[in-house]
DNA sequence: GTCTATATCCGGATAGAC
DNA sequence: GTCTATCCGGATATAGAC
């Protein structure tokens, strides 16, 4: 059972820290949600809290970066409905989810942004991941290099602040708000028609 | 002096709330940044910690969304254009103050979306509040009442996001790049050339 | 590997002297 | 209004029996 009571801990330490964050989570919390004991916990994580919080991070994010790509894969064929179309799916998860189980590690790395100096670069490893990953989608919507980064940021962090506002009001609109404009974006600049100062 | 502890308190809970959010902020900890006692908290905020945090989060949450305002209203005459120097000027104080000032309650927003509901009511009234106000500034680019409120929550969420990359990276190129992607968008919902299906 | 017990400290909250 | 003292629970972390 060794193998299984380790996973136990990551898996509930995971979705505790969704749904209070870092600092709102407690060992005995985790211990108790994976039927475990403290002392397990820091048989498997020697380097205690913030060890078992990095792994999560780092397991959470690569796995949250694979399904969206999942997403994107099997959606539209065209890739700017592609993209709407995660926006979407992103909204039914959240209210399937009682707004709990939007972004893994969005919470946790504004709490360690500025108190802890490890997890915070672990938070920035795991979004520098995603955006690879989405630069190289939107190479199908942008030739240019800088352009698709740059569409691969305003995609992320829509998502990411959209999260937010969803999950602060309990209402999934601010997803679907944030997809059309996505879609929106996605399109001006698959075109080329519209520059920075258009025409009034 | 008795009005300014009580301003002490607030400002300082404001600070350590956004750097270290809410759950990471202990009473003892504002009490020391204020030079007062915990017993003085609570001579001022009967309701404790939750009361301190709810007018923390009103009260700068107001602040921050006049700052905005006055930033959208004192830059370039051309609204297309504001919008994008507020982001260089989000990056700029971002980078300033070492990379802690962002948003001031989007931490806490997380951090109580699931765990309590009054101030996840608190936090939803002032993104409404914010949204209310970008979407009268969006009226200036867009006339359709829907137009101008999908930009305004595309503009509020991308720049939430950013904060959250930015803080993580210590870097200010998200916000800059989300300002650039904002710009975009904006000038095409002005134009109205961009339809969410393009020419390929 | 797992569990109990415990050490040490900090959390929020309160009562009451001054 | 301010300060001291204190309650009680929970925090992280460790030692050691089994």
């Amino acid at each position: 059972m060794a193998r299984d009571t380790r996973e136990r801990i990551t898996t509930a330490a995971a979705t505790l820290f969704r749904r209070q964050g870092y600092t709102g989570t407690g060992l005995q919390q985790i211990a108790a949600e994976s039927q475990t004991r403290v002392g397990s916990i820091y048989h498997f994580f020697t380097g205690g809290k913030d060890a078992l919080t990095a792994e999560v991070v780092r397991t959470g994010g690569a796995a949250y970066g694979a399904m969206v790509g999942r997403i994107l894969a099997n959606g539209p064929d065209d890739p700017v409905d592609a993209l709407g179309a995660m926006f979407e799916q992103a909204a039914v998860d959240l209210a399937a989810t009682d707004y709990a189980d939007a972004c893994p590690i969005a919470t946790i790395a504004l709490e360690v942004a500025s108190t802890n100096e490890p997890l915070r670069i672990a938070t920035a490893e795991v979004f520098e991941n995603w955006l690879q990953g989405l630069t190289a989608f939107c190479h199908q919507i942008v030739d240019d290099p800088a352009g698709a980064r740059d569409l691969a940021v305003a995609v992320l962090v829509t998502l990411e602040g959209a999260f937010i506002l969803a999950r602060a009001a309990r209402d999934p609109e601010p997803l679907l708000a944030a997809g059309r404009s996505v879609e929106r974006l996605a399109a001006a600049v698959r075109t080329g028609s519209a520059d920075i100062n258009g025409t009034p």
